[in-house]
DNA sequence: ACTGATCTGACAATTTCATGACATTTCAGC
DNA sequence: GCTGAAATGTCATGAAATTGTCAGATCAGT
């Protein structure tokens, strides 16, 4: 379960940001200033903070330094009430934070919390390299072998084995895949991930049409087993 | 832990930069003046100086001139209040690792922090020479020989080969090659890079139409193998 | 000004990708 | 076990993205 801090002062935005997380299906702790705000985090360490930048006693700048100083990794993402403000909160962290202005349309907010989310719980543990029955591949250097032998693959059959292989035994929906692999830049249809597992199969798969470690999942999606 | 020291006159600037900094998990020492920056330097050798051009009694000029030649080897990034063309030359001249121009955005400004630090930090032991096939090369005399016969190259090429050798084997990118080698002087397009590398394999490969260790990883990068 | 290095943009060659039609499999309900 | 609808496998094809190549413009050093 996937936990969202929200500090905010202003009740009206703090209910509607918190019904709207929980309709989303996150898990919800919300503090109405900075001191609430950082205990909060250091009892629960919540997957991301959603945090106002104009709060009483302790401002949301001011939070972030003490979180960050704290050794806080925990991704924030700042609500600031004029973009003026934005380009000092901009200094958060280009590759990992964020920021919003109010008045944030919800769908915005909600898209920008799935990217960072997406971003910053995915990337930290894809595996470099994997070995399996007589295959052995290596991300870092785009290499594939099956016994011994180099066997040519493309980098969507590379990037989708490797999220597979992330999550050995896990079924990963189509959607996932397209989230994860494609991202937001394109969509294209769910039957183009079947025909690249069809790839990956063909080439490492003692028997394509029995797969043996990329299995499909009827109804649901593939998985990987070692 | 990451230490920057700010050097910088502007109390609110100041202060404005090590907010964000420290936002950023860094750990900040600052000065106001040129003298306290280079004693701030000796105490506690932090691992980057943000220097202001223009400072009262020492300028950001002479510090960074004095502080190479104490022998420091910090990577320096400089703030310079105009676009002087001579001042940022001179600035690199004297061993300023970046520059950047106020009014700066705090966005850029973290952007070009992080990517000094990132290069200063997993800066990769680039060989001294190398030699595969039939080629010999000595990267510090920047000479070339295939089958014993001197082969002219272009420094561009020595350098792309250089951290092409330095990873071998590993998959490098279009931008980290321009980030490596072309560094902040200038800002090429991608397509650049693609044109060095035709040049190394017309010079290096047997048949440049079929490289055996310049390869191409198709929508990847480049990579070297031995 | 001359020279070589470098950069850029155009075009062609190549590889990869996305899509839809059709075949096959799976599974729920008989 | 059947049967049929839904889901998946398979394949061909054209589109799109990526890279190779080259000529000319620009830049830097002499």
């Amino acid at each position: 379960m996937t936990t969202v801090l929200v500090v905010e002062d202003d009740p009206s935005i703090l209910r509607g940001l918190a019904d709207n997380l929980r309709c989303e299906g996150y898990d919800v702790l919300t503090a109405s200033d900075g001191e609430t705000g950082r205990k909060m985090q250091q009892e629960k360490s919540p997957d991301l903070i959603v945090l106002d930048l104009m709060l009483p006693r302790v401002s949301g700048l001011e939070l972030c330094r003490k979180l960050r100083a704290d050794g806080v990794q925990t991704p924030i993402l700042m609500l600031t009430a004029r973009s003026e403000e934005a380009d000092r909160v901009l200094g958060l962290d280009l590759g990992a934070d964020d920021y919003v202005t109010k008045p944030f349309s919800v769908r915005e907010l909600m898209a920008r919390i799935r990217a960072i989310l997406r971003r910053t719980q995915t990337q930290t543990n894809l595996p470099d390299e994997l070995r399996f029955a007589d295959v052995e591949i290596d991300f870092r250097k785009y290499e594939a072998r099956r016994r011994g032998s180099p066997v040519e693959m493309t980098r969507k059959e590379f990037a989708i084995l490797r999220l597979l292989a992330a999550r050995a035994g896990e079924v990963i929906t189509r959607d996932e895949l397209l989230n994860e692999v494609w991202g937001f830049e394109s969509y294209p249809v769910s039957r183009t991930v079947d025909n690249h597992v069809a790839g990956l199969r063909a080439k490492l798969e003692r028997d394509a049409s029995r797969p043996e470690h990329i299995k499909t999942v009827h109804g649901v999606g593939y998985k990987f087993v070692a």
